[in-house]
This record gives C-alpha cells, sequence and structure tokens, in this order.
DNA sequence: GAATACCCGAACGATTTAGTCAACTAAAAG
DNA sequence: CTTTTAGTTGACTAAATCGTTCGGGTATTC
C-alpha cells in the first residue's frame, strides 16, 4: 500500500462525488472547480476509478459521475488501490526463492505494516468522511482514536503534513 | 507520512545494523551485501540516517554504523521520517485562509489519517521487528497488540514536526 | 447540428527513486 | 610514515512518478 498524494486526490474527488451526488451526476468540471484539481488529472483518476467500479459515467449534457456503490461501502483503501497500483517493497518479489534468512527480512515486517494501515483504511467508508466533514468547525469524532503526544506544536496550526 | 520502498529499505537497514551490531559497528558494505542494497544508495540514507541522530559512524579500518539509541527507543515512524520528507496533502498548505468550505476537506481528513497510521509506527520499535524476526519459519507473531511503551513518549526528541 | 461532457492518448516539466562515480578524510595496521 | 580500510560528500544519471496541458475523439441532449 503506498500513500502518496494521487491516492488523496481520489478521495478527495470521490468525497466531492459523495457530497454532490444527491441530484444527479457530478461532472469533473465542477470537482475541479471546487478542489482544485486539473480537469485532465481527474480524467485520468476517474477513468481508473470507472474500471474499478467505483463509479458511474453518464455521458452528454447534464452527464457526470455518480457513485456506482453505496457511499456505505466505499472505503478508503478501495478508492485509493483503484487510482494507485500497489507496490511490492520485498526484495523476493513475493516469491518463495528467498532462501537467506535474511534477504527477506521485510517480508513478514511489510506484511504486517501493511495489513494494519490497510485494515485502517478499509474501516473507514466514504460517508464516513463525508459525516465527519458536515459539523463546520466542529471537533474530528470518528477518527480521533488516539491521542497527540505531549511535545506537539503548541501552535494552533493542525499536524497536516505527516 | 508518506509510505515508499525508500523509508522501507531504510527500516530494513535500521534491522540489519540492530541484529548484528552486537559486535561492533555494522558497514554499509555488510548491509549492502546482506539486504542486497546497493551501496551508494545506503550512503545517502545513511547519511540522512547520521544526521538525524539514528546511527553514529565509526571511521576507519573496524569501522561502520551503530545505532545511537537503544533499540528500544528507536521505531519505524522515527526512521522513516529520517529519511523521507514528509508531504503536504492538503491543498491549503496548512494555512488558515481555507475559508472555502469545500476547499479544505481534505484538511481533516488527513490529519485524522495520519495520525493513527503515525501512531502506529511510533508503536513498532527496532526491537520489536528483529524480535519478531527471530523464529525462524515461524508464523507471525501478532504486531496487532502492539503496546504503547510508557517511557516512549518523553523522549528527548519526540519526532517532532507533526 | 450544436453544446455538453465523458473518453483517450501523447507529451511535458518537475520531482523522486535508485544507483554510479570520484574525490576526500579519519583512523587503524604494518 | 605509509598503506589500507571505511566513512563522507557531492555531482551526476536513468528511470519512474506526479500533476498538468493539449488535442482530438465519441455519446447524449437540446
Amino acid at each position: 500500500m503506498r500513500l502518496t498524494t494521487k491516492g488523496r486526490f481520489a478521495v478527495t474527488a470521490m468525497m466531492d462525488v459523495t457530497m454532490h451526488g444527491a441530484r444527479g451526476p457530478v461532472t469533473l468540471a465542477a470537482i475541479s472547480e471546487r478542489q482544485r484539481i486539473s480537469l485532465s488529472y481527474l480524467e485520468q483518476l476517474f477513468g481508473k476509478l470507472r474500471r474499478h467500479g467505483m463509479v458511474e459515467s453518464v455521458r452528454g449534457p447534464g452527464g457526470g459521475y455518480n457513485l456506482a456503490r453505496d457511499a456505505e461501502t466505499v472505503t478508503v483503501a478501495d478508492v485509493i488501490l483503484a487510482v494507485d497500483e500497489p507496490i511490492d517493497a520485498t526484495q523476493c518479489g513475493g516469491r518463495e526463492n528467498c532462501l537467506d534468512d535474511h534477504r527477506c527480512m521485510t517480508h513478514e515486517l511489510w506484511a504486517g505494516l501493511n495489513a494494519h494501515i490497510f485494515s485502517y483504511l478499509r474501516s473507514v467508508t466514504l460517508s464516513d468522511l463525508v459525516r465527519q466533514q458536515q459539523p463546520r468547525g466542529g471537533e474530528l469524532a470518528v477518527l480521533q482514536d488516539h491521542r497527540h503526544p505531549a511535545g506537539a506544536a503548541p501552535s494552533p496550526e493542525p499536524a497536516t503534513a505527516l
């Protein structure tokens, strides 16, 4: 599971579709306008999202994209995996030829890490995110199951850029 | 928190130092040989690891790298942050100028995701990984039920710049 | 048939990745 | 002291990825 801005753009766009898709398809132009993502980049992302069954397209005037599944069932992991092909960090390529003990130390390590991260991203759905987004200025409710350590920046600036 | 192969190489190399550092410094040539990572790439990575206080270098014959801190206190997050500069996925750049409601939807979203992932990576230490690595051919000892080390939070340098 | 909006692909600059090469310095061994 | 070992630094490179721009398509509606 790779974690880059690409997947984050995709999730942002899917959130936009979720929030604005109540009354008909959402155009990429509107998403581009609202989320400040280039139209052509959105086209590329939604091409993958469509081919992975995340969204459905409606062509012609009044067209756009709809969620192909209910927002309750679309997870962040789904979206990220749709646009971001997974990488293999193990030197053995996942094969069974890692004879040398040291050669594949990473194997189990990243399997464990990826499993944990993936399981978290799979537990968050688009509707979770949208629901969390509604209370403007409110606190983070659900996703804040972890305490920030002492020694965090005392400034009011939230920790966004990990 | 970006998750790429670069950070994984760094963690692998640090695991190697942890496992082979009992009897003196570990040379990059040895790590390169064992882990199949190019020597020059290791040089770059260990340059950053050294500047971030992860390892200490010993020059001359018999030299190499030692852990600068105890393996119990070095977390995966420390290593990844040392070699992989954090990225900012929020369009507003973390500033407070996101007036438009839609503009910064990603803000709280990724703050929550990053916080969770980071908190997990910070809960796993090098010694955890090495301990998990010892039972050859054994099953993956459950990495999920990790403990939060009580003495980790008030560490002198708590991996700042969230 | 014109306007809308999805669809497709080529190309691009910028950045990152992973690796190579060369020159240098500190320290140990002879 | 000289040689050898091994870390240190910097420049450089090929490849990939990122995000964007451009130019053309095709399906649908008015």
